[in-house]
DNA sequence: ACACAAAAATGGAATTATTCTAATTCCAAA
DNA sequence: TTTGGAATTAGAATAATTCCATTTTTGTGT
């Protein structure tokens, strides 16, 4: 993790009256260095890699610190299990159904505009969330 | 549940070998008499004021024959219960965080043509969900 | 009508992601 | 260095959904 991103963490944490600890610090990173969308279990074996005795419990409480401070996305699709995800600019989800991985879409500021606008009057959208289903050629099975 | 949907119900599930039983199609009525999204539980509750016996996962298991079929939507938003829509043209969802109620929000063709647009090279997107989160004015309260 | 087989419904147990609880440990400030 | 609140921990609890074994229903052929 480099030193802007710890400062990030720091201050972030800070304005939420949190404090950075080691776990904190560790799932965030963890979250940082592969952006491949983990959820909590994923999360725990890659923390315990640094922190092995760090519990399933603190790496819920960690995510949603992370959450709650707005360091982290929690991306939910269908019912499987949450996922977490450092990619803070407004993007989409989508996940391949041939291979189940999820991959980030980023979203042109146009098309993010003409969402939101296509929302009836009375609408005011804080927040949004948009996902595809559908198939990868060779190309993006990295 | 007039003739049209009936037919449409009774084709839709012989396409797929399944057999219009009185509990699918109780489901079903109850789904298209009331447009608000009721989850399971919900279901469950309205459905045995006709078929009072019928249980939780027959309501399931008709859930899911129906969604199968094509006939019904299953909503997911965060990692609240599922819900359940019978609104079968092209529509996002908004949940308004005063009330908690879930709107269907129409999409013109055109904003789904640039969403999937959107889209890299590579990536074929068969399905899409989307889904907002803000506040109705009183006008929606309804 | 009757018998049979497949499909569906049922109740309850199992599963599983997540949250809760109560006990312990940590740590920043006094 | 004490100390009080914050954080972590293990394990229990929760809750949506699925599974399983049993019973009921239904369609088909006699
Ligand atoms: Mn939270
Ligand atoms: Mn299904
Ligand atoms: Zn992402
Ligand atoms: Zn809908």
């Amino acid at each position: 993790m480099n030193d802007k991103d710890r400062k990030g963490l720091h201050s972030a944490l800070k304005s939420k009256g949190l404090r950075p600890t080691r776990q904190r610090t560790c799932v965030y990173e963890t979250i940082l260095g592969k952006k491949d969308h983990p959820n909590a279990d994923e999360i725990l074996l890659r923390v315990r890699r640094n922190l092995p005795t760090i519990s399933l419990a603190t790496v819920y409480n960690c995510l949603d610190a992370l959450v709650d401070c707005g360091l982290v996305r929690q991306v939910n699709l269908d019912r499987s299990p949450s996922r977490f995800c450092p990619n803070l600019t407004p993007h989409a989800h989508f996940k391949c159904n041939r291979t189940g991985k999820i991959h980030d879409i980023p979203m042109d500021p146009k098309v993010v505009a003409s969402l939101e606008s296509s929302l009836p009057k009375g609408f005011t959208a804080e927040n949004f969330d948009l996902s595809f289903i559908g198939s990868t050629d060779k190309k993006n099975h990295s």
